[in-house]
DNA sequence: TTGGACATGTAACGGGTTACATGATTGA
DNA sequence: TCAATCATGTAACCCGTTACATGTCCAA
């Protein structure tokens, strides 16, 4: 879960810098869905892997540069063998388009346009990101395994859905306003009136100068 | 993206107390991808927030017990609207099985098995996950707002696909092993060769008494 | 009368990013 | 010679969780 099984990881792949690791994360990060890993924490986390003697540093020349290059001994194969070895927790994703969906109705039901805005934009997202894995599968420069080619096809199931509810939700935007699926206490009829209240109480006390407090 | 915004989203919803939004949190956030708040990050963020100005306390008793219920004012009600309209950033899940099937293919190739057990857990997660859905969204007690309803739909389609997919991975791996869809550079037999080698050093440091260092 | 739900808090810690600092090499 | 890339690091900070502390009310 954390940044040093990902770096355990990367090192399997091949012994590497740093600053290499940087880079793979930045290009295999990008399918994967984990954004980048920071220089901050990566070479602290190095020093700490090779302390606990996980990884060994060999200073070599790469191309007229000095780098420095980790590998991993065998007790950071096994400690990877046995962090793979655990059984995964349940991925925890906080969208913020999902969210936004969620709290739309009642803070700002008035407003269907700015919510299309960003069902385009995600939309637009996604293919760029689709596209972007269908050239890499079979770029012939990159290592993909028989598992890593199975993990892409599915994030290509991914996206192709996700473009696809995008188109949905932004056509089902572009009609006019439904009314709740359900609301047994009506709470959207009274979120509105809350919502009401409290901006007129607030542009009285701008009126009058009040301050809050 | 962060805590405060959800507070103010979920006050949007109904007037709440700290103890109320925690629950509140607990059951949506089941089907949104977000995990659970902690109370330390809730409490002090709700302080926060009505110093700013943002929210309001108001000190009732709730069924015998005193609470505080806090409520949006009307700078609480814009800046959630201000928060809406700004376009969400794409989302980043760290998908724990899916970095793990990343780096199976060079730290435990011939351990076929323990990947099939990680897969039928996701499995049966997301198989209980969509249960609890479809439940929900037809229960009559939750207020469910035209744009929640397409969230939940869209979410049991990505679920189904989850499933979907873990079956199909699942049956994959019963099959025999197949070489790596590509390799340009042998990464993967050298990956094999690197750590048969760096087992057997660390076995022979073993078999020594030798101490790293 | 006791355990469990209700209800609120805080201090310490953890894990990460940001921003900053430094310097070598290379190609335009 | 100057900008870009390669390369490494650190200190301050941010945001959140964990663990702990405290107390009330209700039902069995």
């Amino acid at each position: 879960m954390s940044v040093k099984h990902i770096l355990l990881g990367i090192l399997s792949w091949r012994p590497s810098s740093g600053y290499d690791i940087k880079l793979e994360v930045e290009v295999q990060g990008r399918q994967m869905g984990w954004g980048s890993i920071s220089y901050g924490s990566i070479y602290p986390q190095l020093k700490k892997l090779e302390e606990k003697g996980l990884i060994q540093a060999q200073y070599t020349e790469k191309s007229g540069r000095k780098t420095t290059i980790y590998d991993l001994t065998g007790k950071g194969w096994t400690e990877l063998s046995n962090w793979l070895a655990q059984p995964p927790s349940y991925p925890t994703t906080r969208d913020e388009l999902y969210m936004k969906l969620s709290f739309w109705e009642t803070a700002m039901p008035e407003d269907r346009h700015t919510l299309i805005q960003h069902l385009e934009l995600r939309r637009q997202e996604s293919l760029a990101l689709l596209e972007h894995f269908q050239q890499w599968i079979n770029n012939d420069r990159s290592a993909i395994s028989e598992m890593g080619k199975i993990a892409m096809e599915y994030d290509q199931a991914r996206l192709r859905l996700d473009i696809e509810w995008s188109d949905r939700i932004i056509e089902q935007l572009k009609q006019p306003a439904q009314p709740p699926h359900q609301d047994p206490n009506r709470l959207f009829e009274k979120a509105r009136h809350r919502r009401k209240c409290a901006l007129q109480q607030d542009g009285y006390k701008k009126r009058n100068g009040d301050q809050p407090q």
